[in-house]
DNA sequence: AATCTTAATTTTGAATGCAAAATTAAATCA
DNA sequence: TGATTTAATTTTGCATTCAAAATTAAGATT
């Protein structure tokens, strides 16, 4: 593939050059999206607040037009609603939606599983591996916020290598709604160190490539998880 | 729970009233976001078109403002590419995120006859079973556009019965882009024949209420759909 | 004083305005 | 002529403005 032809007058031929960082534009609606969508996720706003898109905008030092795009996007996410003439909050989180969202999870899991357990490289079952170590690291020193980071690492990794754009993308949906339940919940210790034997039967199961075991203990993981989840939430 | 007590000079106190419909007042950006979608998923907007916001204003009479809203939320949705500095175009339809998104509606599906055999009530099932009926006249009358009609309204109903909005967010994203690759897609007559077998096994067991079996068929449905749409898609 | 009006203020939804970037058209040069 | 600059035009991303609706505050009424 020659670079066209030219008289090379003005235009020096150049060496082959190294490919670079492309310099980032992100725009500000995008990068809005982000920060908001970790406010609400991590509990920075509060379900049910009200949000003063107003102080936003001045915090951010961004004229509304990008926040209300943000806002709307958010809302179809869900993590945002909308009300006609009076403004946005931060979706209320609904027990019913939560629980509803875990056998959703669970089943997007134990999908993510049998792919992966065909698709995965050699090298992603060694990082999982790599970080299953970890967790228990974080579990000896009993730091639960990294314990939480290196899980969600170990559950990306598995998404990513079972292939598939969409399934990703709706699993990073529901996700968000767990996650945004979960922030606060603390573990009791019992569960915690449950959760760390799955963890071993999990690479275990990824190691034999073995899809239909990886579903299962993927979706008992996950229903664990909903009872973990569940006695944590204000009863009101 | 009974009226506040007041002293009722100004208000007189009224007879119960009959329910009735509120008036809409829906965002201009809500009501572009629908328009476009369908215009998007119905293919009258082509994949990789350009996106004119002016034209697109003139058309629908509105400024750029709730326009553009609506593109980020559509953008989201993946059914719009934005392009840095450079605007929107309708998604580009992706074979390989087609083939994607197959596996996992199929596994949603799956989830949803589950659910739908618990706790669908009798009139849905009922309800099915009607448009059944239908199918098989649309069949006959070799009428496709409304056979799909239909088809889609079975599929509606099961996944309402399922009770879980999660569920039903979902999968309403992934129905949409395979809904919008299928839009034109015609099927083979032995096809459709064995679609309506299919769904004739689909009622049996909603009947039957034996989720297993439903999740099964459901899947094994959608795998023979997927077979069709892959094979209807241009090659290029 | 408690309620009801009415008026002032704020907030929202959407249109318009504006600078930077990208595209197209025109002008220049080998 | 055909490639290459340069200039003109359009489009994009975002800020600002404006009317309508909602909220708050103030004033009237019993």
């Amino acid at each position: 593939m020659a670079r066209k032809k030219s008289s090379e007058t003005s235009v020096i031929d150049r060496p082959p050059q190294r490919r670079v960082e492309p310099i980032l534009r992100p725009s500000l609606h995008d990068q809005l999206l982000g920060r908001l969508r970790a406010m609400i996720v991590e509990g920075e706003l509060l379900p049910e607040a009200k949000i003063d898109e107003k102080d936003l905008c001045a915090r951010f030092a961004v004229s509304r037009t990008p926040l209300r795009e943000a806002l709307k996007v958010l809302a179809s996410e869900g993590l945002v609603t909308l009300i006609a003439h009076r403004g946005a909050i931060v979706a209320p989180l609904d027990i019913e939606e939560l629980s509803a969202a875990f056998p959703v999870m669970g089943t997007l899991e134990a999908l993510a599983g049998e792919l992966a357990a065909k698709n995965a490289g050699d090298w992603e079952i060694d990082e999982v591996a790599r970080l299953q170590g970890q967790l228990v690291d974080m579990h000896k020193a009993g730091n639960l916020r990294s314990y939480f980071e290196v899980n969600k690492m170990i559950h990306e990794i598995i998404l990513n290598a079972a292939r598939n754009p969409v399934l990703s993308q709706l699993y990073g949906q529901v996700a968000l709604k767990v996650r945004r339940a979960r922030y606060t919940a603390n573990m009791s210790p019992e569960r915690w160190a449950e959760a760390i034997a799955e963890h071993a039967l999990i690479l275990k199961a990824l190691q034999a490539r073995d899809g239909k075991k990886l579903a299962t203990i993927l979706r008992a993981h996950l229903d664990h998880k909903f009872d973990t989840v569940m006695a944590n939430q204000p009863r009101r």
